[in-house]
DNA sequence: TAATGTATCCCGTAAAAACAGGATATTCCC
DNA sequence: GGGAATATCCTGTTTTTACGGGATACATTA
């Protein structure tokens, strides 16, 4: 339906030419076996792979075809993934006909578009959205705690002292900024950690 | 984008006229008060209030609008909930123009539409995919506990006691069958609750 | 009307987590 | 070699949760 709503409205565009869609990474990289389009419209959310990976694969076999990524969200982060994984455009899919057109136009000419939304989201150093960094331990006992495991279980798990998991449950909910682990568990699971 | 495209999937269709659209729940309702549709399409993941608490009240005002809900999602608690609030179909976003054409026919003459594979995923005894029903109170509560905010702190917030927040969090562990507040926030972080 | 679900409230004990404020050993990198 | 980051361990106290029991009030609905 969103397929054939974009198409629909491309439809009287005489400068773009529709070529096909696919709904899913291997149906894509099959098609792009056969032939290669201009421009890709990518959804960045899609059943298997992400969008972000499917960017990526594509631009490395096939530099010469731009990618503009299509998304509901404007969140800092998957534009940003989106981005270095080279694509040429973010689109937000509430923008309009007129925006759409003109961010082919744009990317087709090897230059970059971003819906003012997105531009924005990307500019701005990221206020809510730092994932801190944390060492492979941490993150271990994090999975572990979100399993539902107490300091006791974990350390008998990793074959260390209760006393060693609290320290690594204190320098977690230091990093994250947390108030306590309930918080700290919905802020991992918001940045996909766990 | 997404509606620019719908309105022009259905341009040429004389039997149905389009009204309008609104971006989010209160603009919504706000449209609402001036003129009735005949049947609304409504994407059950908005920014703000969600498509099935949107399509609950809609249905309390004006219970002669039709609701079709649009997703791209087929999980069987979404399509659930959106009909136990009143819908009256459910169509998924990868549907076709013809689908979404005779899903609106059908509707209007009182009876049900479901895509077929939003069919197919309500009418088997969810596998893998059971997330409990739980209460907009213990909904409340959960979310102010993801917020990192302590019994007594929930208790002010709400007006009750902290005794009854405790309760709502006990019903909370026991639905979700989760071991304590670590793993309860991870499985409803992971069912898009919170 | 009786049953059900929801929301509210209470007491008590035990377990767990949060927090303060340390220390030591290793590894990795400049 | 020196410093930083990491991982390990410790002793406390206070706060918060977990969980066992209850109870009452209200609305919905079968």
């Amino acid at each position: 339906m969103v397929v054939e709503g974009i198409h629909a409205l491309l439809q009287n565009e005489d400068s773009i030419a529709w070529m096909g869609h696919a709904s899913d990474a291997n149906s894509c990289l099959a098609y792009l076996q056969q032939q290669l389009p201009d421009v890709i419209l990518m959804d960045i959310s899609m059943p298997g792979i992400s969008g972000i990976e499917l960017c990526r694969e594509v631009k490395e076999k096939y530099p010469g075809v731009f990618v503009i990524g299509l998304s509901t969200f404007n969140q800092q982060s998957f534009i940003q993934k989106m981005m270095e994984n080279g694509a040429s455009g973010y689109v937000l899919k509430n923008a309009g006909r007129e925006e759409l057109i003109e961010a082919i136009h744009t990317v087709v000419k090897g230059k970059q578009f971003l819906s003012f939304d997105a531009a924005t989201a990307l500019r701005k150093p990221d206020t809510q959205n730092d994932i801190p960094v944390i060492t492979r331990r941490e993150k271990e006992v994090l999975e572990l705690i979100a399993d539902g495991m107490t300091n006791n279980e974990i350390a008998q798990k990793l074959f260390i002292s209760s006393t060693t998991v609290d320290t690594h449950r204190k320098n977690l909910l230091a990093k994250f900024e947390a108030k306590n682990t309930a918080s700290l568990i919905r802020m991992a699971a918001h940045a996909k950690i766990i």
